[in-house]
DNA sequence: GATCCTCGAGTTCC
DNA sequence: CTCGAGGATC
């Protein structure tokens, strides 16, 4: 560390020896639960180091113990894109699925056995932390795993994430000078607990189970708040790393990685274990299954990785999940409560949906009063009735539904449920056609249902984003005939929206500014915010990369679509038919009148953060064609890091593509690339050129 | 024609 | 998150 020389040499040796106790004392408390000195001789070295620091603040450094806490207040969380993407696992509920997962991976590998390293699966947030010559640079959230947030402040303070690699001695291999810790943020249940009380006592929001209060708190803008609340992390993998040679490759097999980590100072699952073999896994299952509610922290399952990590490369990935790994998950909680009432929703798409209404009941950490029913058949096949007695859970932990009928009710005719002949909302006909599970109402627009989800759709985070805009609000709009079509949003003024209910002046402004701000936006966005079936969000941005602009997709034949990425005869039906409807011409008009506007026939842009400080890179300005299978990032996440790096990637191989990169198994795109003369690469030089860009 | 995968759409709760 | 359906691939 360089400190300016007006800082006696006293005070910097003993600031340095300050730090190395203060953080070695966190480390036996936070991570091996021996605390080796006093609270009270852990705030007087404390103190003496802020002391220190702030009689010279040249002495601060980003990883001193002070730091932790040492931020001031975001107003947002910044995107983060990750380096290596951040998957999910596949589920196993059952002994067949383990069966078929470890039959999968023996054949895969063309072996007998196989050996899994198996861990507890923590209930709480993965988080992904940067480690840069061995200090904490950056944390940040799994987000959709492919962008997350970025939470460093939060993740500061949680005191059993080391500021500094153990990295001295003791430790047999050395830490590269950048990697990738991955785990997961969580409350300890006595921590959630005593946190609980402590509410309680001041009136303060009660938690209604450990993963909300940590989630909550990894949430705050403000990182004294989250300091308050007492998480934690275990470690269990890492991401991204620099290169080859460095000291965590030396490390072969997924639970000598885990024992790195903790040497590092990192908290480490305890109870794991190494098995083989259906047996072997089953056991582990049911022995972490017996010691559940004694472990210090909520668990909602076990996970089982090839321990290998040559055998994991060999195996590797279907689009968003390991085939090395799987959850093996705890039967989901399940709670019995009265089917009081079966109604239904009109959707976007005039599709109508059953939904159960429920004698409240607290299930999977949550109070749960409604669950969809998807649709008749689903009805039918779980034989349900109102007033009947159901079964309900969480599935995945997070959408509750109804699991079959615990006991009937009455049954009385009234109990029935059938579909309704005319929509509930505008009593047009609803119908059902031929080979589809969904009723529809066959209102469109005229349906006011259909009107107020078209209308929340078009205003969406994700389609034009107009902030202000929620469900009560458009409800009023509709229901009072201000607003028909989404050209009519534009056309508000401040007198209209002072008639309506709760809208005082202040939020008539801040609609108003929202509706003005969302103006400025994509093709891609405006295409998908017109709601036309079939064209979600990927659909839209591939119709605007391919035709640049908005006149030649409305213009354009079913069979000039089907040339797009993904479009085939049913959607390109339905775009065409979309832009065939005069009304529909005529609201693209409006909303360009009233100014709605964006650049076209360039490649898109993203509009919100993430500016690319990029000059030309080896992607600007090229069209890049996918094919195959890609093993370290779905296409998904290839396609948005091409297009952060200013190259489009269209969906086939013509005169105009500069590059195709070929996975594994591709098949007639790569043919037509040879045929074509076109560049190709496989994964490993794509991700080659990927490399220096990633930072 | 079968199979694998991605996308769209509907949904819950705080 | 989960389903169904559409598209790509073999």
């Amino acid at each position: 560390m360089t400190v300016s020389s007006t800082v006696p040499k006293k005070a910097v040796d003993r600031a340095a020896e300050l730090r190395r106790e203060l953080e070695s004392h966190n480390y036996r408390y936070y991570v091996q639960d021996e605390p080796s000195v006093s609270d009270a001789e852990w705030d007087r070295l404390f103190h003496e180091l802020v002391d220190l620091e702030t009689r010279f603040p040249a002495l601060v450094s980003a990883d001193s113990p002070t730091q932790r806490v040492g931020m001031a207040p975001q107003s947002e969380f910044a995107e983060v894109t990750h380096r290596l993407p951040m998957l999910s696992l596949a589920n196993a509920f059952s002994e067949d699925d383990i069966r078929n997962f470890d039959r999968r991976c023996r054949e895969g590998l063309e072996v007998t056995e196989v050996e899994y390293a198996c861990e507890p699966k923590f209930d709480g947030l993965a988080v992904t932390l940067i480690y840069v010559d061995g200090i904490f640079v950056q944390g940040a959230t799994r987000g959709d795993g492919a962008v997350g947030e970025d939470v460093t402040a939060n993740l500061k303070t949680i005191r059993a994430i080391p500021s500094r690699l153990r990295n001295d001695h003791a430790v047999d291999v050395p830490a590269p000078a950048m990697f990738e810790v991955r785990g997961e943020v969580l409350m300890l249940k006595k921590d959630f607990l005593a946190l609980n009380l402590r509410q309680r006592e001041r009136g303060g929001k009660i938690f209604v189970n450990p993963r909300n209060a940590a989630a909550g708190a990894l949430r705050q803008l403000d990182p004294k708040l989250t300091q308050q609340r007492p998480l934690t992390f275990f470690a269990y993998g890492i991401g991204s790393t620099v290169e080859a040679t460095d000291g965590v490759n030396l490390v072969r097999t997924h639970a000598a990685l885990l024992d790195l980590l903790h040497e590092y100072g990192f908290r480490v699952a305890p109870i794991r274990a190494v098995a083989c073999g259906v047996e072997g896994l089953q056991s582990y299952y049911a022995k972490v299954g017996g010691t559940r509610a004694e472990l210090p922290f909520e668990i909602d399952g076990v996970v089982y990785k090839v321990n290998r990590f040559d055998w994991q490369e060999k195996l590797g990935y279907v689009s968003r999940a390991p085939r090395f790994a799987i959850a093996h998950k705890f039967p989901a909680e399940e709670a019995t409560t009265v089917l009081q009432d079966i109604e239904v929703q009109v959707g976007r798409t005039g599709a109508i949906t059953p939904v159960a209404r429920l004698e409240p009941v607290f299930v999977g950490g949550t109070t749960v009063s409604n669950a969809t029913l998807h649709n008749e058949d689903e009805v039918r096949a779980k034989d349900l009735w109102r007033r009947d007695t159901v079964v309900v859970r969480r599935a995945g932990d997070v959408i509750p539904e109804v699991a079959r009928v615990a006991s009937q009710g009455p049954r009385q005719k009234s109990d029935w449920f059938d579909m309704p002949a005319q929509c509930p909302q505008c009593g047009s006909a609803v119908v059902r056609l031929e080979g589809e599970s969904a009723a529809r109402c066959t209102g469109g627009l005229f349906c006011p249902a259909q009107r107020k989800q078209a209308l929340l759709h078009f205003a969406q985070r994700r389609a034009m984003d107009v902030d202000g805009l929620g469900d009560k609000l458009v409800e009023q709009l509709v229901d009072q005939a201000l607003v028909r079509s989404p050209a009519d949003l534009y056309r508000l003024g401040l007198t209209t929206l002072a008639g309506l209910d709760r809208m005082a002046q202040k939020s008539a402004g801040n609609l108003l500014a929202g509706i003005e701000k969302s103006k400025y936006t994509t093709l891609a966005r405006f295409l998908f915010a017109l709601g036309i079936r079939h064209v979600g969000e990927a659909t839209a941005r591939d119709l605007a990369n391919h035709f640049g602009n908005l006149d030649a997709i409305m213009n354009a034949e079913a069979a000039a679509l089907l040339d797009v990425n993904d479009v085939g005869p049913v959607v390109a039906e339905s775009i065409a038919q979309f832009f065939a409807e005069p009304h529909n011409r005529e609201v693209v008009e409006q909303l360009r009148a009233c100014g709605i506007t964006w650049t076209e026939g360039a490649p898109e842009m993203r509009r919100a953060g993430n500016v690319s400080t990029e000059p030309a890179g080896p992607f600007a300005g090229k069209t890049v064609v996918l094919t195959g299978a890609l093993t370290a990032m779905s296409r998904d996440d290839a396609k948005a890091r091409i297009e952060a790096l200013g190259g489009k990637v269209a969906g086939s191989v013509s005169k105009k593509t500069d590059l195709v990169v070929a996975g594994a198994e591709s098949g007639s795109k790569l043919d037509r690339a040879q045929e074509l003369g076109v560049m190709v690469w496989d994964e490993a030089e794509f991700l080659r050129h990927l490399q220096g860009k990633q930072i």
